[in-house]
RNA sequence: GCCGACGUGGCUCAGGGGUAGAGCAGCGCACUCGUAAUGCGCAGGUCGUCGGUUCAAAUCCGACCGUCGGCUCCA
C-alpha cells in the first residue's frame, strides 16, 4: 500500500499500481471527470500514470493554469491528426497552447482555407467522438530519430536533434497520430467537448523570417459548449472596444490611404490629447524635469555618430538638402545630446532630467501597422536624465514610480520585461553587464516582479518594459526606462567633477506614456470609448425638450462655457429620446436634460452616461461637482459606457 | 517585408458579365415632444487604382495600393 497526501493534507492509501484518474474517481466521480492532469511531487503527469510508491498529489482541471494548458496542448494534438487525415501528407512543425487557446504549424503544399477550417473542426469532432486515449511513449534519441524519419516529419527530426542530452524524450499517440510532445495530456480526446478554430495566418519556422513560411491554424478550446460560447462572445465585445472602431464612431483620429501609418488627430482626440499632455507637463515639472524641443530633420553626422546610422538605418527615412544626406529622427535621444553639450555642466547640476515631447518617424514593415498602436510616426514622452554613477539607482526607481502612477491614475494593470543585450550591439559585454545589473537591481529593490526578455534590450543599452493590454488581450510595450553607457561616451559628454576634472555622466531614455498616439489606442479600448469627464472630448450635452426652454437651455451652457466645461448645446429640433440616444452613443458623461420644471426652477435634469437619470438639481450645485470632478481628474470606472 | 483573407456612397452591408441597391448618418418640410431612434421627402457612389479578357466588367483575370488576422519587428 501506499500513501498519498492530497492538496487539503489529507492521506489516502491505495494499493501499489493505482493510477491517478483510479484515485481520482475514488476520491470523488465528479473529480475524476473535471480532472485532467496531476502534479506528483510538483511534477506534471498524466492522469493514467500508475504510482508505486508514497506521494503528494494535487489533481488539476480546467480552473487551472496547467490543466488549461495540457487541455488546450491535447486539442492542438487532435487539430494535427484531423489535418493529417483531411490532407495526408501535411507535415508537423509545433502546437503549443497559448493564453486562450492553441495553434499548429504546418507545412503542406496544399493551402488551407478558411472555408476547409469548418472541414477540419468537423473532423476533430469525430475524433472526440472516437474519444482515443492518449498515451505515452518514452524513446531514445536515436529511436525518435528513426521513428519521425521514417514518418518524414523533418521538422520533428529537427526539434529532436536539438533536445538537450539528458533530457526524456517522449511522444503521445492517439488512435494512428503520434507527435513528439513533453506532455502531459488529458485521458482520452473524449475530454475536449468543445473545440472551435478561429484564424489562419502564416508563420516562419522557429519565427526567423529566413525560415520557410508555414501555415497556422489558431483554435481554442474548452470542457464546456456553455464556456466557449461565452468565449466567443467576449471575442466579439472586445472587437466593439477595438480603438480603430471607436476612433471612427468618436471621431477622435482617422488614418488615411494617402499616409498608412500616419494618424490623423480629429479636433476631439486632439483634445484627447491635449489633456493627456497637460497632465503629463504638471507631473514632470513636480519631478523636476525641464522640457525641450529637437528638430525632426538632422544631419547624417550626428546619425553617424549616435550609431544609428550603423544600427537603425532600416528603420529611418532620409532626405537630401543643399546636396548633403539628412534623416528624419527616429528617436529623440542625438537630439538631446547636442542641448547637453550646448554648456558645461557642474555635477551639483546632476541630475538634470530633459524632457521632449517629440515626434519620431520609423519605417515599420507593412504588415505590422495597427491602428495608433503601430504607426510609422509618433509622438514619444521621452526624457533623458543625466547623471553621476551614484544617482543611478534612485533615478531609475524615480522613474519605475512615476510609470506606476501614471499607470494607475488609469486604472491599467502591467507587467515588466527586463530587455537584454540584443545580437546588433554597441559596447563591450562588462558594460552591458554593469547596465543590466542596475536595472534587475532597481526592480528588485522595489520587490517588482518581472519577466527577462533576451536580447531584446536596445542597440545601446538594456531597458525594463512596461506593457499594457489591448481589448482582445494583446500586450503592447508602452513605458520603456533604458540605461546608457554608450551615448554619453559617443557624444563625449562630461560634466566637471569636484575635482575640477571632467567626467563622463551616465544617461537614461525613459518615456512613460511610451507614444501618445499608442497610449491613446489602449486608452480608448480600457474605458471602451467612455473616457473620464476630465478626457472626454465633451463632457456635457445641454438638451432642451422642446424651444419653449432654449433661452434657458442657452444660458446652463453659456455658464458651463464660462466655466471652462466642454459642453454642447443640442439645440436641434428632436424628440429628447433621439438627443439621449446620440449623447449616449457619442459617450458623453453628462446630459442636462432642460423642461419646462428645470427652466422654471432654473435646475437641470442630470443624466449620467453610466448611471442613469439623477434627477434635477440647481444648475450650481452640478457646475461645482462636475468641475471638482474635472480637476481632480477623477476616473470613471472602465465597465461603464 | 512574408502568408492568408478582404476592398460597393460618411458608416454598416446587399448585389455579382447587360451600364448600381437598403438601413443609418446628411439636407428640406411637418410634428413642440420628459431620459437610448417621430414621419414624409431630397440628395449622395466613374463599386480601391491601373491594365487585360469581352460586343459589354462593379462582377472574370493580372499587377499595384490599402485594410484585417498572424509571422517578423518594435513605442
Amino acid at each position: 500500500m501506499i500513501n498519498i497526501t492530497l492538496k487539503d493534507g489529507s492521506v489516502r492509501r491505495y494499493e501499489s499500481g493505482t493510477s491517478l484518474l483510479e484515485m481520482a474517481f475514488d476520491i470523488s466521480p465528479r473529480l475524476a471527470k473535471e480532472t485532467l492532469v496531476a502534479k506528483v511531487n510538483g511534477r506534471l503527469v498524466d492522469l493514467n500514470t500508475k504510482l508505486n510508491g508514497d506521494a503528494e498529489v494535487e489533481f488539476l482541471t480546467f480552473d487551472s493554469e496547467e490543466g488549461r494548458e495540457a487541455f488546450r496542448h491535447s486539442a492542438s494534438h487532435v487539430m494535427a491528426q484531423a489535418v493529417q487525415r483531411l490532407f495526408p501528407g501535411t507535415k508537423l512543425a509545433i502546437g503549443p497552447a497559448i493564453a486562450d487557446g492553441f495553434y499548429y504549424d504546418f507545412d503542406s503544399p496544399h493551402k488551407f482555407t478558411p472555408e476547409e477550417m469548418e472541414k477540419i473542426e468537423t473532423e476533430m469532432n469525430k475524433i472526440i467522438k472516437e474519444d482515443l486515449p492518449f498515451t505515452r511513449v518514452e524513446l531514445s534519441r536515436d529511436e525518435a530519430l528513426k521513428n519521425f524519419g521514417n514518418r518524414q516529419e523533418q521538422y520533428k527530426v529537427e526539434l529532436v536533434e536539438d533536445l538537450p542530452g539528458d533530457v526524456v524524450i517522449s511522444c503521445y499517440r492517439q488512435g494512428d497520430f503520434e507527435d513528439l510532445c513533453a506532455g502531459p495530456h488529458v485521458p482520452s480526446t473524449g475530454r475536449l467537448k468543445a473545440v472551435k478554430l478561429l484564424n489562419l495566418a502564416g508563420a516562419y519556422w522557429r519565427g526567423d523570417e529566413r525560415n520557410k513560411m508555414l501555415q497556422r491554424i489558431y483554435g481554442t478550446a474548452f470542457p464546456k459548449k456553455a464556456h466557449l460560447e461565452e468565449h466567443l462572445h467576449r471575442l466579439e465585445e472586445a472587437k466593439r472596444r477595438d480603438h480603430r472602431k471607436l476612433g471612427v464612431e468618436l471621431d477622435l483620429f482617422s488614418i488615411q490611404e494617402e499616409g498608412p501609418g500616419f494618424p490623423f488627430f480629429h479636433p476631439k482626440g486632439m483634445i484627447l490629447r491635449n489633456e493627456l499632455l497637460n497632465f503629463w507637463r504638471e507631473e514632470h515639472k513636480k519631478r523636476g524635469y525641464d522640457e525641450i524641443s529637437t528638430p525632426v530633420i538632422l544631419n547624417r553626422v550626428l546619425w553617424e555618430r549616435s550609431g544609428h546610422w550603423d544600427h537603425y538605418r532600416e528603420n529611418m527615412y532620409y532626405t537630401k538638402i543643399d546636396e548633403t544626406d539628412y534623416a528624419v529622427k527616429p528617436m529623440n535621444c542625438p537630439g538631446g545630446m547636442l542641448v547637453y553639450k550646448g554648456r558645461l555642466h557642474s555635477y551639483r547640476e546632476l541630475p538634470i532630467r530633459m524632457a521632449e515631447l517629440g515626434l519620431v518617424h520609423r519605417h515599420e514593415l507593412s504588415g505590422t501597422l495597427h491602428g495608433l498602436m503601430r504607426v510609422r510616426c509618433f509622438t514619444q514622452d521621452d526624457a533623458h536624465i543625466y547623471m553621476l554613477p551614484s544617482q543611478i539607482r534612485d533615478e531609475i526607481i524615480g522613474v519605475i514610480d512615476l510609470v506606476d502612477y501614471f499607470y494607475k491614475k488609469f486604472g491599467f494593470e502591467y507587467h515588466v520585461e527586463l530587455s537584454t543585450k540584443p545580437e546588433k550591439a554597441m559596447g563591450s559585454d562588462e558594460i552591458w553587464e554593469q547596465a543590466t545589473n542596475a536595472l534587475q537591481e532597481a526592480l528588485e529593490s522595489k520587490g517588482m516582479a518581472y519577466k527577462i526578455n533576451a536580447g531584446d534590450g536596445a542597440f545601446y543599452g538594456p531597458k525594463i518594459d512596461f506593457h499594457l493590454k489591448d481589448c482582445l488581450g494583446r500586450t503592447w510595450q508602452c513605458g520603456t526606462i533604458q540605461l546608457d553607457f554608450q551615448m554619453p561616451e559617443l557624444f563625449d559628454l562630461t560634466y566637471v567633477g569636484e575635482d575640477n576634472q571632467k567626467h563622463r555622466p551616465v544617461m537614461i531614455h525613459r518615456v512613460v506614456f511610451g507614444s501618445i498616439e499608442r497610449f491613446i489606442g489602449i486608452l480608448t479600448e480600457h474605458f471602451a470609448g467612455a473616457f473620464p469627464a476630465w478626457l472626454a472630448p465633451v463632457q456635457v450635452k445641454v438638451m432642451p425638450i422642446t424651444d419653449r426652454q432654449l433661452e434657458y437651455a442657452e444660458k446652463v451652457f453659456r455658464e458651463l462655457d464660462a466655466l471652462g466645461i466642454r459642453a454642447e448645446l443640442d439645440a436641434r429640433n428632436e424628440k429628447v429620446n433621439y438627443k439621449i440616444r446620440e449623447a449616449q452613443a457619442q459617450k458623453i458623461p453628462y446630459m442636462l436634460v432642460i423642461g419646462d420644471r428645470e427652466a422654471a426652477a432654473g435646475t437641470v435634469a442630470v443624466r449620467h452616461r453610466g448611471r442613469g437619470d439623477l434627477g434635477a438639481v440647481e444648475l450650481g450645485r452640478f457646475t461645482d461637482e462636475i468641475v471638482k470632478e474635472i480637476k481632480d481628474r477623477e476616473n470613471s470606472l472602465a465597465c461603464e459606457h
